[in-house]
DNA sequence: ATAACAAACTAACAAGTGTTAGTTAAATAA
DNA sequence: TTATTTAACTAACACTTGTTAGTTTGTTAT
């Protein structure tokens, strides 16, 4: 395990720069300087600066891809399996906001087979949100509006959590994924 | 106006693909192939790379002050302000998605007085945000949640807009209008 | 017709890019 | 002890980057 620590210690500190700057701008001198190492010595770990985009953005995409379909096909209300949908992404943006925000703002320098699958990804999971919302609009159990306006307003804050929730002073985790709930599911006024 | 005219060609160029691959990825010679010139000649237009990251920026920037600081000293009910808020987004997303999504991703690559410039609008834009929605409580219009929460909710679906507003299919910008305002203020349940 | 200018071009540079090759020193296994 | 492996290093490469200098071409003003 001891050779996999190096790699892991990599591939943080990479996800932690490209939150910062982004992929493009972050060189390989900037991630090894972190590191107190040369950029050369990164490669006695990774094969190149893709395949850290590519382990930092496919490992996260692939939990929120499971927890999905599990809640999917589960036997919740709609109301239930949004609020578990709510709870995963508050999840991994409270362990990994680093690698999350590298999904967001860097996937589109994935390549080939690596975008295909990621793009792949993320189109099933909307789908997958739009059919519990749809569910749940048949159910009588959310108001009938426009139902990309539904999802999207709903996907854009817990998308973009990771931005903000450090700046919410003197509140708890738990208080969080209790407000936060309670404002997506049933509005301000 | 005829000098200008290419200067804004070139920006609003710079823009559209600075919204596709970040700023740092896109290269002087990216945006003079796309213009079908040569990169050099792009410096018979604008001062460098930066001054036009400056200019995408500041302007959208200065445009969401201008229309909050008016909003923020009308005597309109809390609600209200904020129904002007969200059209405000919409208006701008609308006009000039390219732009916004650049200030959304690109502005940490802004430098020194620009840097300090935008997060002073930026702080003060979330601050005015909050004196309103504070005002809601104080009145009884809005419901006593965390306040950081109700406005980084409303906020992150308002200033990530650009990125799916073009999904929605068959949505006329009146029926995008009324459904966000509705969504955001009263929830979906 | 001539002068002035706008806006394109070619050529080049200095700095920075990801990456490879070959080497060295320390830790581990035989 | 000896051999092997791990993980760092220095040096260098081929290429790309933003930008400058100097030149050319067509248009506009005198």
């Amino acid at each position: 395990m001891k050779i996999n620590d190096r790699k892991t210690e990599i591939i943080n500190c990479a996800a932690k720069l490209f939150k910062e700057k982004g992929y493009s701008a972050v060189t390989m001198r900037d991630i090894a300087q972190d590191l107190n190492i040369k950029a050369a010595s990164l490669y006695n770990h990774i094969k190149s600066k893709q395949e850290i985009l590519v382990l930092i953005i496919i490992e996260i995409a692939e939990e929120f891809t499971k927890t999905m379909n599990e809640v999917l096909i589960s036997d919740e209300s709609a109301i239930k399996k949004i609020e578990r949908i709510i709870q995963l992404h508050i999840d991994i943006t409270l362990n990994n906001s680093n690698a999350l925000a590298c999904l967001n703002n860097d996937w589109m320098h994935l390549t080939d087979s690596d975008l295909v699958y990621f793009i792949k990804m993320r189109n099933e999971y909307e789908d997958n949100f739009r059919t519990i919302v749809k569910q749940g609009i048949e159910d009588g159990e959310i108001k009938n509006h426009n139902l990309d306006v539904l999802i999207f307003s709903l996907l854009s804050t817990l998308r973009t959590l990771y931005i903000w929730y450090k700046k919410t002073n003197q509140l708890s985790e738990n208080e969080l994924r209790t407000n936060l709930s309670k404002v997506l599911l049933n509005g301000i006024v």
